[in-house]
DNA sequence: GTCTTAAATGCAAATAGTTTGCATTTGCAT
DNA sequence: ATGCAAATGCAAACTATTTGCATTTAAGAC
């Protein structure tokens, strides 16, 4: 297991104790920097472990999420999905045929933020924001019909 | 039944037939305004109707989206939510506390959409905005402790 | 009005994604 | 090494939603 130990100290920066699982679901969301289901994640993650169990997965990410370790969102009506907490504020644009997503680091929203703040007298401290369409490779198969 | 028969014409421009069911649920949507979860829609069908079942509710809100009667979404990680097909463009501004539901029509993401398109080659057709925050009334009871 | 037929509905069961209970294992401080 | 709380494996349970099937119903033709 050369990915165990690795994130050891983050782990416990974040006030979690280092197991071999949650090193490994780190590591396999720090190859994969797209958000990705729990049972992908899982799928992943007994290539290299085949005792981890699916509600450890489960559990690990809920408890990432829960340290802002990973944040957890969903796509339409899609199945949750989780991701390393990004660096940097950013959106999703989805390629709604091959689920592609590509990760937009520009957000347009901090004026209409202060605007919607003023007519509605709610502070606001939280938006959701994804894009969807159709990825240049689909869109000329779809073209093709 | 009261509201039994006033969508009929509107159900058939739609393709659809007029049943009691149907013109129940959207009776109750368009007195409720706001996004609704199924159940929800449910509860208050059963108080004019205690035959309805929780199936036809769904068979019969996944049937209006379908037919663009409708339009289904969820917020965060709650259940899915249905409201009337919006006669503008709106958006959603959420209380993360008592979950009320502000609906916004000012949309600012049409110049961000197309320089999207222009640096990832997307074609962009459809996107998902809400705001999350704290209502005044909320603001209030959070600030007391 | 009657008849026909495809769609809609009621009811109960099933599904799928996720969560929970409990016994066992493990990380980590001492 | 010991102790203890947290983490995990395994299987069951939960919840929102969907599905199968028998029955009912809307609507068009006559």
């Amino acid at each position: 297991m050369d990915d165990c130990g690795n994130y050891k100290n983050y782990l416990n920066e974040h006030g979690m104790k280092s197991t071999k699982q949650r090193n490994l679901l780190l590591s396999i969301l720090a190859k994969i920097q797209t958000p990705q289901t729990a049972e992908k994640l899982y799928l992943q993650a007994i290539k290299s472990d085949s005792s981890i169990n699916l509600s450890t997965v489960y559990r690990v990410l809920e408890k990432f999420t829960e340290k802002n370790i990973t944040i957890r969102t969903s796509f339409l009506d899609d199945k949750s999905v989780y991701s390393l907490y990004p660096k940097t504020h950013q959106h999703q644009l989805i390629c709604m045929r091959c689920k592609k997503i590509v990760l937009l680091e520009h957000c347009p929203l901090e004026d209409f933020e202060k605007s919607v703040e003023e007519s509605t007298h709610f502070s606001v401290v939280n938006h959701r924001l994804e894009l969807y369409g159709y990825c240049r490779q689909c869109q000329k198969i779809i073209a093709m019909g």
